[in-house]
DNA sequence: ATCGAGTGCTTGTCTATACAATCATAGATA
DNA sequence: TATCTATGATTGTATAGACAAGCACTCGAT
C-alpha cells in the first residue's frame, strides 16, 4: 500500500496522524480495520520507527486506534457520542417553539486575531482566522449574539458559507466532526455594541457562554454567545 | 536537586510522570513552578533525553505542565474540570486548589415559604421549610452565596446540621440520594444584600445558578447560588 | 489427537545523537 | 540611550539501533 502525505502539514508524526484520522473520518478505514504495521510504515514512508510509533501511540491515546502488542494496530470502535455533546441548533430550537427564526449577519470575513483570541484558538500571535458575528432572532426579537472565530486550518471554506441558509454551528457540525467541547459561563455587563444588538435595557446584564470545539485534534472554533440575562437560558434537566 | 523515583512502578517514563504528578498533587510544586530542564533531569536521573522528553511531553498534553520552547517547563494552572451537572462540593474544590475554605452562616432556621419558593418546591402555599444562607469563602474572599430551601418531608433533620463542619450539598448528598437535578443559569444584577455579601463592585453583575434536586420522588431542595460574574465559573469540558 | 517448544511478527520501551526553532540575555554598535 | 546582534539555554523533532514482551502459528514429540 502506498500513502500520500504530501497534502498534510507540520512535522512528520503530525502528517501521519492527520492522514490516519482523515482515513477514519472519511470512512475509508472502518472500525476494526487493521493498519499497516510499524515496520511496513517505516518501509513505505521512509520515516524512522520512533516517528511512526509516536503517531500511532498518540492516536491510540486519543481513542482513534487500539493497539495490541504482538498483534497489530486497529481502528477503534466508535465511542458513544452521548447526548452531552449535542450542540443545539438555535434555529431549530426557535422553530420547535413554532416561532419565526431569522438572522442578521453583522460580520463575515477574515481578519487578524487579537492576542487573547489567538491564545484561545491555540494559534500563533498574528495569525488570521475567519470571524463571523450573527444576531439570532425569534419573531424578530434578538435572542442571541454569536461571535465566532474559526480556525482556517480546520475549516478552510468557512468564509464561503451563506449564513442566511445555515447557521455556523450547523455548518461546523457537518464539516468538522466534533471531538471535544468546552463550555464556560459568565455574567457580564454588555459592551455598548452587544447592548444595542440585543436591545438590552440600561443596567441589564447578559449571560455569556464561551464555547470551544475541537476537531481533528485541533481547536476548530471559539464562540462567544451573548444572551439577555433576564431570560432563562441553559436549562438542563437530568434524571439519575 | 535529587529525586527518588524508587517507589514508582512501571517503565521509566511512567515513573517520572508519576513522580511529577505526585509533586503537583501534594502541593510541593505549585502552579507556575519551574521544573528542572530536560538536560538537568537527564544528568540527575541518568535517563536518556528522549525518555525524559516523553514524560514531560505527555504531562503537558494531559494538562499538568506547560512547556515553552527556549524557556522551560512549568506547572500549569489548575484546570477547573468537572461537569455542569455534577453537584460539586465547593469546600473540596477550594481545598483542591490548596486554598483555605471557610464559611459564614447568615441564616439557618425554619420559616414560612414565599409563594414563589413554595411553587418551586411543589409545596402548598404557606408551608414551612428549612432555610439556610451561607457565604462560601476562598482565602477569606467570598466566592459564592448559597441560599437554600429544604423540604422537611424529605430531610427532617436539616435544621440540626452544623454547617461549619459540612456543607449543605455534602449533607444532602449523604441523607437524600440524588434522583434528579435541574439547573438553570441566569445573569442578574445583584440585590443590595447579595452585593454586600459577595463584595461586588458597583454595576457588577452576578451569575446565578438555580438548582432543584429530587429525592424519594419529591423535591428535596431548591438552591440559588450566586457567583461574581467576572470570575469564570461552571466550566465544563467533554471529550467524545 | 494433544501438548509444548520454537519461531517470527508485532508492539513497548530505551538509548545516543543530531539538528532546528524559540527565547532571554549580555554585549556590541549607532 | 536605544537598538541590533551574537550566544547560550531550552524545547521540538527526527534518526538508527537495540532489547523486551506479547501473541499466533508451525512443527515435532508424545
Amino acid at each position: 500500500m502506498t500513502f500520500t502525505l504530501e497534502t498534510e502539514v507540520g512535522p512528520k508524526y503530525q502528517k501521519l496522524k492527520s492522514f490516519i484520522v482523515n482515513r477514519i473520518e472519511d470512512g475509508d478505514w472502518l472500525p476494526a480495520h487493521q493498519l499497516p504495521s510499524e515496520h511496513e510504515l517505516v518501509r513505505d514512508l521512509k520515516f524512522s520507527r520512533m516517528t511512526v510509533n509516536r503517531a500511532l501511540r498518540e492516536l491510540a491515546a486519543e481513542g482513534y486506534l487500539q493497539r495490541v502488542p504482538g498483534v497489530g494496530t486497529f481502528v477503534a470502535e466508535l465511542q458513544s457520542s452521548g447526548h452531552f455533546l449535542e450542540i443545539h441548533n438555535i434555529a431549530d430550537e426557535v422553530r420547535d417553539r413554532r416561532h419565526e427564526y431569522s438572522a442578521d449577519i453583522i460580520i463575515n470575513g477574515r481578519s487578524k486575531l487579537s492576542t487573547e483570541n489567538a491564545n484561545r484558538l491555540q494559534l500563533s500571535q498574528g495569525s488570521e482566522a475567519f470571524h463571523s458575528t450573527i444576531v439570532h432572532m425569534e419573531n424578530h426579537i434578538p435572542i442571541q449574539v454569536e461571535d465566532r472565530h474559526v480556525n482556517p486550518a480546520v475549516v478552510p471554506d468557512y468564509g464561503l458559507v451563506d449564513f442566511t441558509l445555515t447557521t455556523p454551528a450547523e455548518y461546523l457540525l457537518k464539516v468538522a466532526p466534533l471531538q471535544e467541547v468546552e463550555h464556560t459561563v459568565q455574567a457580564r455587563m454588555p459592551t455598548s455594541r452587544i447592548k444595542k444588538l440585543l436591545h438590552l435595557k440600561e443596567n441589564e446584564p447578559c449571560l455569556v457562554l464561551l464555547r470551544r470545539t475541537w476537531s481533528q485534534g485541533k481547536i476548530a472554533s471559539i464562540a462567544t454567545l451573548y444572551h439577555p440575562g433576564d431570560r432563562y437560558e441553559l436549562s438542563d434537566h437530568f434524571k439519575a
